[in-house]
DNA sequence: TATTAGAAGATAAAGATTATCCTTTAGTAA
DNA sequence: TTACTAAAGGATAATCTTTATCTTCTAATA
């Protein structure tokens, strides 16, 4: 478990028991949708507000602190922000898994052809996981 | 321009000057937002209702007709489905942009890696266009 | 411990999207 | 052409979703 406490300090954020309950969850779930994650939270905080998850997210996404990754035909799902990384969205079971991947050599190749300065990479592949190809093996 | 009373046809959709004007609105602009393609629409159809375009942009999207590009920290454009391609959004102007780069390499590095089928890839880079940074230049 | 800026909670308001229902129209076949 | 019908459009209500407002509470600080 992470010491929340110091990293909303780092960001300049107030510590309360909210927030650190929100970015528990977030932590725990690895990605996360505002609908799941204030179910989530009421079962903590039973008073909690939907504001206050709202206002929430926003801020800590304002302070880098919430990454938002918006997903194919699903609603978005937010992370803590850490290394760049890429996603992966399984259609059959909704999962969504980090993915590793370099891709300095393709902003370099688009910079140049294009004359632009990149400094964002959303990159979301969608498909099915080993898990439910297994399964469906399975079924069939 | 376009035989888009071909392209309504061929996905099994009844022709309408709604839905060509939609169309039409589309593929000028490339990438459209809703907002945007309201306003568009009713410089032709004055009595277009809001709920029309939405639920035409739902049918296509359905239909596999039009795209919808979710960008980050916007609303999301809509496009013509045409072959698979990236996007870059400029920060700075709004523009949106086409970018084709060869992912095949890459899907296929991963699929191999984590063991997942995948069949859709959403890229989308962020930062300045060149003609933004040209502008900027001139400007300091 | 007192002070205070800012956070939480409740709820209204605003915005975005979908559903409903009636009218109109495109596509089809006589 | 005309008549028929399924489906689309328009108006608007209903339903989310998100943000704003305002009052009460609390974390941080001196």
């Amino acid at each position: 478990m992470k010491n929340f406490t110091k990293v909303l300090k780092q960001h300049n954020l107030k510590t309360t028991p909210q927030r650190l309950a929100i970015l528990e969850a977030v932590y725990k779930y690895g990605h996360i949708s505002i609908d799941t994650l204030y179910i989530e939270i009421k079962k903590v905080f039973n008073s909690i507000s939907q504001a206050t998850i709202y206002k929430n997210i926003n801020i800590m996404i304002n302070s880098m602190l919430l990454f938002e990754v918006k997903l194919p035909n699903e609603k978005s799902v937010y992370e803590i922000v850490q290394n760049k990384h890429s996603h992966f969205l399984c259609n059959c079971c909704g999962e969504v898994t980090d993915i590793y991947i370099d891709t300095k050599q393709m902003i370099d190749n688009i910079s140049k052809e294009y004359s632009f300065t990149i400094n964002q990479t959303d990159l979301v592949f969608s498909g099915t996981c080993k898990k439910c190809k297994d399964f469906n093996i399975l079924k069939n």
